[in-house]
DNA sequence: TAATAAAGTAAGTGCTTACTTACTAAGGAC
DNA sequence: GTCCTTAGTAAGTAAGCACTTACTTTATTA
């Protein structure tokens, strides 16, 4: 016989959101029903809009709990601290093919939302991804002053290189290349680290 | 007053398959309706169901379609004749800027595909993906036997490339990063060939 | 031109969905 | 122990869904 607690309207609340969180990740907004989230909470339906009035409004708060958990960016910010040039560029790559593996939501529910264009998503992508894009380019800008780096669009590389690392991630995990291809994160961080300072080529053009 | 033409079963066929493969494109298979597809095609539900015995018949329909479809490879191999080097990796990078930027159903389908994890996206993934992954490994592996490139995975190396390009076009066109964040498709294109052949750093290591 | 096959429809079916209502049980304060 | 706030439920409702049936219209062919 299962034995129903009785929480407290917070920890009803932030339970609701976690086990929704997780079904919106595997199946989408459409997807998922009301009737599984109360379900796998083991309670009923009303409960649920007891604390959301739509289904949409709870969508909305874990979009928006991601939205402004920074978390990530301030481990980010820890594991890349005193660090700059190649192993600057080297953790960055490490902790978001790591990070991203292990805990998938964001970049599930990211892409998800981005797929179905709600205005939702456009906040989530402002929030989550013109960040880290404009964090590397003012890296680069000044590593150009600097003339260790050529002269190049310091977004566009941002881009390129963010571009290797998260391609990476989501072939891996999403569309199941991990299933073809397996190399560890810390040898494809490397290589893309390589290419991203000194190309493939055996000589400069 | 609207004249509904009585169309053949083929035309008919491929009329709802077009109709239905934009709505899912757009709305993914949970949030389109076979009402939905039965209004845009200008007919009832019931023809649906003549051609099709589930709506995800239709689904599948629409997918091993595009699977089948190699006129999206055919016109790379011809846009890429008789080009090598850096040419050869600029053209196949304008290519997947120009073409999933005109035409986003299969990169939306594909995501969307992968996302829901159904069976079905293993196949997509695995026609449409590696094959791709693959050119690019076997002619990078040439290269290096070649010692025009230095040692490096050559399979790491194609996947960093694709990495930089698809991952431009999809936060361009999904994420909506354009809107943000324009430049011409060559500029975009020139930059990842620079940067993949010879980094960005001024000396090598 | 009448027979026939094929393309199409109107109006359902039963089931599932998001969401509601009217009620019950638990637990702390006094 | 009784009140009273609050967590929780059982049992709905109306709308929407995929899918079906029984029938009508149109075009082709003998």
């Amino acid at each position: 016989m299962i034995v129903r607690k009785r929480l407290t309207a917070e920890k009803r609340k932030s339970q609701i959101v976690r086990v929704a969180t997780a079904l919106f990740v595997k199946k989408g907004f459409k997807g998922t029903t009301t009737r599984e989230i109360a379900h796998k909470a083991g309670i009923s339906e009303a409960v649920i809009y007891k604390y959301f009035s739509k289904k949409e409004e709870l969508y909305r708060a874990i979009i928006s709990a991601k939205c402004d958990d920074d978390l990530g960016g301030s481990r980010l910010f820890s594991a890349i601290e005193g660090t700059e040039g190649r192993e600057l560029f080297h953790e960055i790559a490490l902790f978001i093919i790591n990070e991203n593996t292990r805990d998938q939501t964001l970049m599930r529910l990211l892409t998800q939302s981005a797929l179905e264009s709600t205005p939702l998503s456009e906040v989530f992508i402002k929030t989550k991804g013109l960040d880290l894009i404009e964090f590397l380019e003012v890296n680069i800008k000044e590593l150009i002053e600097k003339g260790e780096f050529r002269d190049i669009d310091p977004r566009l590389a941002a881009r390129a290189f963010l571009g290797m690392v998260f391609h990476y991630v989501m072939s891996q995990e999403i569309y199941g290349l991990k299933k073809y291809f397996k190399c560890t994160t810390s040898e494809a961080a490397q290589t893309f680290v390589d290419i991203f300072f000194d190309g493939i080529s055996r000589r400069r053009r």
